[in-house]
DNA sequence: GAATAATTGACTCCAGCACTCGGGTTTTCT
DNA sequence: AGAAAACCCGAGTGCTGGAGTCAATTATTC
């Protein structure tokens, strides 16, 4: 269970640009020297974003990237899914109901489309922004509710 | 984004065991068949689902494998830690600090981790028998809560 | 001792990730 | 106009790790 390079790049990148950005455009040759990212891979996961409309290109000298929206308007999970082909994690997924074993639902469907439902929308939630001014990241809440579901349950 | 089959395979191996053992052991072969898994795949996890102290052995005809505890007290999470080597996602992960880029922690770390340990308790609250009996999968509150965090917070 | 089933370890195959490369084209600056 | 700075795009490549196979052994029951 682990996550690409590509996400991460991606999520990176895009904070990269929302701290550097004063309005003029951040160079892919900027953001791949401070995030230690080579710039041909860079330029592979922007075009996906561009065409994702999270962010908007200048070209020329001066040039670079800016984010298409406010900070605020973008999900964690935008940016992973414009350049991440598929978050989900089982063949049984959440909507395809068939295939799962022998043409039936598998006998942990219910589980899985759970977990990948509860992943979507903590993704869903927190915004660029969030990330930024680091809020919203402790979610003390939402685990002090699987405390109370299982008291005993702890981190592997 | 996604689960290897063996954490997938594993959990669905432990809930037909579950929900097929009358106290007697249940063999790989009739879980192979059940699950529409190939056995030699099988072995393998069980393995270390037994070097995990998850199940427990008996050789010979009429042998299998069982339940080592009850299922209220096996937790999603442990048999998923048990034949998956890492669920963490990032190379930056929870604990170690150093090396995500740079030598320094990299500008998405909370994100990560904080994902990292919000999967962590979700697996960890819900036990083998809540996927048997089908409890505590909807997770209405949590939901709730995402969504109250952000309205506008849509799935892709 | 024959059949059954777990146990173990080594081995193969291959898709997909993580890049690299080599060319473009557009824009700006002098 | 020309050069340089950037984006743009499609192929191509290496290789790790997941997914699954195979064979040989040990233990148990009848």
């Amino acid at each position: 269970m682990k996550m690409s390079t590509k996400g991460r790049y991606a999520v990176m990148a895009m904070i990269d640009i929302a701290m550097h950005s004063a309005g003029e455009p951040v160079s892919l040759a900027e953001i791949a020297e401070r995030q230690d990212i080579s710039q041909e891979y860079l330029e592979q996961l922007f075009g996906k974003l561009r065409k994702a409309k999270l962010v908007e290109s200048a070209r020329g000298p001066g040039g670079g990237y800016r984010l298409a929206v406010a900070m605020d308007a973008i999900p964690v999970a935008k940016i992973i899914a414009a350049v991440d082909e598929e978050l989900q994690f089982t063949r049984c997924n959440g909507d395809a109901v068939e295939g799962c074993v022998k043409g039936d639902r598998c006998n942990a469907h219910d589980l899985w489309s759970s977990l990948g439902r509860q992943m979507m929308y903590f993704l869903s939630s927190i915004s660029l922004e969030d990330v930024v001014e680091k809020r919203n990241l402790a979610l003390a809440a939402t685990i002090k509710q699987a405390k109370a579901r299982h008291p005993e349950g702890q981190p592997a």
